[in-house]
DNA sequence: CTGAAAGCGCTAACAT
DNA sequence: ATGTTAGCGCTTTCAG
C-alpha cells in the first residue's frame, strides 16, 4: 500500500503538503493540490488510519458496548448508530459483553482511548465504576438509553421517558375498559424497568385504581422469559382481560402463552409491549406498542459523544457527569394485539 | 494514559525489556520481570493498540462486511463471530453497506489493511472486484457464507451445503404427502438463494415429479417480501397445501400471510424454511426449517481469516482463492408448522 | 504557500 | 539477559 510519503514524492512535494491537501488545512495552492490529487488517485493512496489515529492522538472508531448484539433491540440501535458514525468518519465497535461485568471490564481496559476514542454504552451491565475509570483514561463514555429523565446518572447520557412510556400503555388499557390488568417487568425488581412499571401505576392512580394490587411478575427480558410469566399469571388469575409487559420482547413471548392457551388476542387478552421493535409490527396479531425513538437516541448519544471527544480536556471537567440529553417522548402505537374488554365474562 | 516508556523508568529497565515482558518473548530475568510487571500494575498500564498496530504493521480488528446488521441474522452471525474474534484477542467493526456496492466499497478502501486486518463477508452485495482489489492491498477477506460447496467462488470462503438445505426442505413436504407446492425465493432468480432452489428442484425429480411446475415467486428477503409473495401465490394458486421458502424471514412473512387469509397453518398449509433464526423457534406455529450452522461457520471464518492475515505475504499466493472450508451438513428441523397432507380438500 | 523536523507509543533487529 | 536504535505512517509546529 502507497504511503503519504510516496505520494508526496511522487507530486514533488513534502509530506506536510501532501497531509495539508489530505485535511483541507488551506495553506496550500491550487496547483499543489491538483498535483497532489491526481498523485493520489494514480497511486490509489488511502490514510493508513491506524497510523492517524497515533498522530492525532485520536482513533476513528468508537465502542458500543451491550450484552448481545442478537437481542432484536440493539441491531436496530446499533445500525443507527453505525449510520451516524459512518455520516462523521468513524467506525463502530462491537462488544459484546455477554451480560458479565468482567468481560465488559477488560473490554474497556484494552481498547478505551487506545482503539476507540469513546464508548457508546447500551444496557451492558457494566460497573460504574469501570466506566469512571474509562473516563478517566481519557475515553469517554456515554448511556445510550438512560430510563429516567428527572434523575441523573452521574454519567452523560440520552435519556428516554420510559416512566412516561409506560404511563401511555398502561393509559390505553384503561381506556379500553380493561380493570383486571397482569404485569409483566421485563427486569429484577429494582432494575432497568423500574421506571416503567412505576408509569403503570401512575397511569393507574390516576384512574383512581390500586395499581398495586395488580399481580406482576419479574421475568427476564427475552420471548421466553415473557411467555413463561404470562402463562403464570394467566393460569394464577384466570379473571385477567389485559397484560401490561415492561418490554416487546416479552410481550411477544406473552402473546404466544396466551395462543398456547388457546386464548384470543385481543378479543379475550389484551397485549401491550413497549419500544417498538421490528417484530412488534411483524407478529400476528401485531403487537400495540409504546414507540421509543430509537434512531433519534442513537443520533444524539454518537452527538454528545462526539463533543465530549472534541471537548479539550480541561472544559470536559465542569459539568461533564450532568451532560444529558432527553429524546422525545415515547408515543403510543395502537395495533391489534390490544382490544375493548369483553362485554360478557368471556374467560 | 501511562505508556510503555513510563513503565520501563519506573521499573528501571528499557522500554524494549517491557515489550518482551508484555509480549513474553523469552528472553527476560525472573526479577526484571516481576519488577517490570509491579510497574504495570501500579501505573494501570494498558498497551495503546492504535501505536501496536502501526509498529506490527498489523491492526487488531477485523471487519464484518454485511448489507443491514438489523436483518435477524446477521446479529446471530456477528455475535459468533465476536466471540471468536475476543478469544485470539481482536476486536469487531461492523460494516453496514445498506445493500450498495458504493457503501461497501468506500468501507473497504477506507479500512481494510489501515484499520483491519481483514475482512469477512456477510451477503453485503459487494462487487467481487472490490474485493480483490481489497486483498491485494494486503487486506485477505473470506466469504462467510457461500452456498455452493461445489463452486469455488475464486475468494477464500467458508462454506455451507444450501443445495442440500433446500432438498432436504423439499424431501419434507414429499414426504409429507404434499404434492402442490408453492416456491418463494428470497432473491433474484439467479441470485444468493439459487443453490436452495436447485436443492427444491433435486428433491422434486428424486419423487418423479416436475418441480419446474410448481409455481414460484421471487420477493425481498424479509418477512415483509415473504407475505406478499405468498399472499399471492396463495391467492393464485388456491390449490397449494404447502410452500417451500428459501430463507426463514419470508418463510415466516408466508405464515402471517396464511393467517391474514385465515388459513391454519400447518392444518391447510404447511410452510417450511431455511437457516434456523432465534424467531423460527419462536414463531407461533413455530417453524419447520433446516438449520445451518451458524456458528460453526462463523468460527471457520474467523480461524480461516487468521491463517490467511498470519501467512506470510509469498505463500498466501499460491491457493489462496481456492481456500474453502466445508461447514457441517444443515439438518431438518421439524416443529410446528408443517404436518401431513389433508385427506379431504380443504380448501 | 511550502519544507524541515520532531514526535505519537510501540516493536524488532542488533548490540552488548 | 538487557540496552540501543531505528523505524511504522502520519500530523503539526515552526521556519523559510
Amino acid at each position: 500500500m502507497p504511503t503519504l510519503v510516496e505520494v508526496a514524492r511522487h507530486a514533488g512535494v513534502t509530506p506536510a503538503t501532501v497531509s495539508n491537501v489530505l485535511r483541507n488545512r488551506g495553506r496550500v495552492g491550487d496547483a499543489t493540490r491538483e498535483r497532489v490529487l491526481a498523485a493520489i488517485a494514480t497511486l490509489g493512496y488511502t490514510p493508513h488510519l491506524s497510523a492517524r489515529a497515533l498522530a492525532e492522538g485520536r482513533a476513528p472508531t468508537i465502542a458500543l458496548m451491550v450484552s448481545s448484539i442478537a437481542n432484536p433491540f440493539y441491531p436496530e440501535f446499533a445500525l443507527a448508530v453505525e449510520n451516524a458514525l459512518r455520516r462523521s468518519g468513524q467506525f463502530l465497535i462491537i462488544c459484546n459483553t455477554d451480560g458479565d461485568p468482567q468481560t465488559g471490564r477488560a473490554y474497556l481496559d484494552q481498547i478505551a482511548g487506545t482503539l476507540s476514542a469513546g464508548v457508546l454504552v447500551m444496557n451492558a451491565n457494566l460497573d460504574f465504576a469501570d466506566l469512571r475509570a474509562t473516563e478517566r483514561r481519557g475515553a469517554p463514555v456515554v448511556l445510550c438509553m438512560w430510563e429516567r429523565p428527572h434523575a441523573e446518572p452521574g454519567l452523560p447520557c440520552v435519556a428516554v421517558d420510559f416512566r412516561l412510556a409506560g404511563e401511555l400503555a398502561a393509559a390505553h388499557l384503561l381506556s379500553l375498559g380493561h380493570r383486571r390488568i397482569g404485569v409483566i417487568v421485563g427486569s429484577k425488581p429494582s432494575g432497568i424497568h423500574a421506571a416503567r412499571y412505576e408509569g403503570f401505576l401512575d397511569a393507574m392512580r390516576a384512574a383512581a385504581l390500586d395499581g398495586t394490587a395488580a399481580p406482576v411478575r419479574y421475568a427476564r427480558d427475552t420471548t421466553q422469559g415473557g411467555h413463561d410469566a404470562a402463562l403464570e399469571l394467566l393460569q394464577t388469575h384466570p379473571d385477567l382481560t389485559a397484560l401490561f409487559t415492561t418490554n416487546d420482547l416479552p410481550a411477544l413471548g406473552a402473546m404466544q402463552a396466551a395462543a398456547d392457551l388457546g386464548l384470543d388476542v385481543p378479543r379475550q387478552l389484551s397485549v401491550v409491549g413497549i419500544t417498538d421493535i421490528r417484530l412488534a409490527r411483524e407478529s400476528r396479531p401485531a403487537l400495540t406498542t409504546v414507540a421509543v425513538p430509537t434512531v433519534e437516541a442513537a443520533e444524539l448519544a454518537v452527538a454528545l459523544l462526539r463533543e465530549l471527544i472534541e471537548a479539550p480536556d480541561g472544559a470536559a471537567g465542569v459539568g461533564r457527569e450532568s451532560r444529558m440529553c432527553v429524546a422525545s417522548a415515547p408515543r403510543l402505537v395502537i395495533r391489534a394485539s390490544t382490544g375493548p374488554v369483553a362485554s360478557g365474562a368471556l374467560r
